[in-house]
RNA sequence: UGGGGCGUCGUCAAGCGGUAAGACACAGGGUUUUGAUCCCUGCAUCCAGAGGUUCGAAUCCUCUCGCCCCAGCCA
């Protein structure tokens, strides 16, 4: 799949190197650390992709790190929900790690900073601290607080320790330079008091360590050598090294940074898709429609054609935005391999077949896959009522239009050649009904005397077949960026992105399917039996992905 | 008008001083019992702009322009 001599993005070059160079003595460790404060989304799925694709090419090991130090927004059914997520996209990780598990150790770190002088309890309110911090333009300066006694230091940060203090009155902060360009830097908060019960380690602590303090440490003592992330950290990268040079640790990892994915038509970000879910816009985080690796589970992509699209976007340093139909397209190509083909109506319109034998039924035979024989075949049955779907007939239609009119004879797959002789209406003049005749030599779908037929239509009998519901998704959003400011992103939500078709009739060999295991519904789509609403009486269909259309685009 | 980044086809993205890969999209054509798949073909004389260095620059230098990130006791 890859050339002997590719490189690679700039990422692998620089592991390339490293290992060259016998950095870390040739090994490579990374990690996945998401905050389990919500649902992974699709933009997470490059991450992980990243870390986990870097470490197994070169003979590695991937962790995956809950990076939990605020209990305050922090829940187990994320941490659930995470691992299963990644596991499902097809990584190994073995344990997971957390980083609450280092609390015991990262205390240790803090106490160490506060002696070498270069931490302290700061007893700024939060509006102070703020306010001495200093602006883009203007440097801070020093916290009344900043020369306190190491003892005094030790004293008060044990007393935040022990509980002694209530939230907000007293921070540790790690004494760099309030005259800093890099705002990072001055003197940012390493601990602070939060009286929350925490998801693991319960009630045990009340002061908790901030990211920058956690993370950079908790990579040091997992021996991480690259940590990749993205470049809204660039500015902690300093913050990062200053930790791990200050500290005595057991090694100090590089921190790379990458530009994040974003794609066009939907939202990427944790806060906007939780207003979707909670505003009730989308039906949950697992809702088809969002971007969540649980919603587009739901929806029938496969991990496969997730992995291949984190491969296709590349890594670089340039904030881009793909286009959602490189997602498709990976899930298409992916699907066309595997999914069963399949016949479904979707918006019947019923037709009789006057001279096909009242009462038969024959049984034909279908292909699953026009293209692999290995996939096998199944029966289907004909009968003298069918189904074929509304939009494949035309009263007045235009000339290039090769499907059925009155007159026209068109091919019903694996069936036979049939031909429209009748136009039934209801009193608003509707079509409700079609009389039509067969060719019984065309049995098959055949011609043996050898006349061309350009439409090739899909069926299903109407006295063998399944009663389900549909579901078309579209694109959430109206706008290819749907996060411009100026307006709420709200209302660039597609009213039509959600469509459910009722009456619509299935082969019958759909009966027992399992949900995610996606067909194709030959001329309509990909299509998987939804997960979560689905029951045997009343089957559920999510349309994962419709095939490329090209009629569509030609007639508008 | 503080600091840190980024600007190569419509969208991603290779390229690292030797004369613009690839993918998606798009446009033509062929095959086809899915207007699907598959198969051909085309698609940046040009790399944000302007100067400069060089035999030679998207690649080096200078300046200009544009966009993104940072002032949570979030991560």
């Amino acid at each position: 799949m890859e050339t002997e001599n590719n490189k690679g993005h700039f990422i692998e070059s620089i592991i390339r190197d490293d290992i060259a160079n016998n950095k870390n003595k040739g090994k490579i460790t990374t990690r996945f650390p998401p905050e389990p404060n919500g649902y992974l989304h699709i933009g997470h799925a490059k991450s992980i992709c990243l870390n986990f694709n870097m470490a197994g090419k070169f003979n590695g090991k991937c962790n995956l790190r809950f990076d939990d130090s605020n209990p305050a927004k922090e829940k187990q059914v994320y941490i659930d929900s995470i691992q299963s997520t990644v596991n499902w996209l097809g990584f190994e990780f073995g344990s997971p790690y957390y980083a609450s598990d280092y609390f015991d150790r990262l205390y240790t770190f803090a106490l160490e900073l506060i002696k070498k002088d270069k931490a302290y309890v700061c007893s700024l309110t939060p509006d102070e601290i703020r306010e001495y911090r200093g602006t883009l333009t203007e440097p801070g300066k020093n916290s009344p607080f900043r020369d306190r006694t190491v003892e005094e230091n030790l004293d008060l940060f044990s007393r935040m320790k022990a509980g002694e203090f209530e939230e907000g009155l007293h921070t540790l902060r790690a004494k760099i330079d309030m005259a800093s360009p890099n705002i990072n830097l001055r003197d940012p908060i390493i601990y602070r008091v939060k009286k929350a019960s925490h998801p693991r380690t319960g009630n045990k602590w009340c002061i908790y360590p901030m990211y920058d303090f956690t993370h950079s440490l908790s990579d040091a003592l997992e021996g991480i050598t690259h940590s990749l992330c993205s470049l809204e950290f660039e500015d902690h990268r300093p913050l990062y090294d200053w930790i791990l040079d200050v500290l005595d640790t057991p090694c100090h990892p590089q921190q790379i940074e990458f530009a994040r994915l974003n794609i066009n038509y939907t939202v990427l970000s944790k806060r906007k898709l939780q207003r979707l879910v909670e505003e009730g816009h989308v039906d949950g985080w697992d809702d088809p429609r969002l971007p969540t690796l649980e919603g587009i589970r739901r929806r029938g992509y496969t991990p496969e054609s997730i992995r291949k699209f984190c491969e296709l976007i590349g890594v670089s340093r340039k904030e881009s935005r793909v286009d959602m139909g490189l997602l498709e397209s990976c899930l298409r190509d992916d699907l066309n391999e595997r999914a069963p083909r399949v016949m479904a109506v979707l918006r019947p319109l019923k037709i009789i077949i006057e001279n096909y034998p009242e009462g038969m039924t024959e049984t034909l035979e279908a292909a699953n896959h026009p293209q692999k024989e290995e996939m096998g075949k199944r029966p289907i049955t004909f009968s003298r009522e069918i189904y074929i779907e509304q939009d494949d007939f035309m009263e007045d239609p235009p000339k290039k239009f090769f499907r059925l009119g009155p007159g026209r004879e068109v091919r019903l797959r694996y069936a036979y050649l049939v031909t429209c002789k009748e136009v039934v209406k209801d009193e608003n003049g509707n079509v409700t009904e079609l009389i039509c005749t067969y060719d019984p030599a065309t049995k098959g779908g055949n011609t043996p005397d050898g006349r061309k037929v350009k439409g090739t239509l899909h069926w299903v009998n109407a006295n063998d077949c399944l009663d389900a519901a549909v579901r078309l998704y579209d694109r959430l959003f109206k706008d290819e960026n749907p996060e411009q400011d100026k307006q709420d992103f709200i209302e660039n939500l597609n009213p039509a992105s959600l469509e459910e078709l009722k009456d619509c009739k299935l082969e019958k060999s759909l009966e027992q399917v399992l949900p995610e295991k996606v067909y194709q519904f030959e001329r309509m789509g990909y299509f998987c039996l939804d997960s979560k609403d689905s029951t045997p009486d009343h089957p559920v269909f999510n349309r994962t992905v419709t095939l490329k259309d090209t009629w569509a685009k030609l007639s508008g």
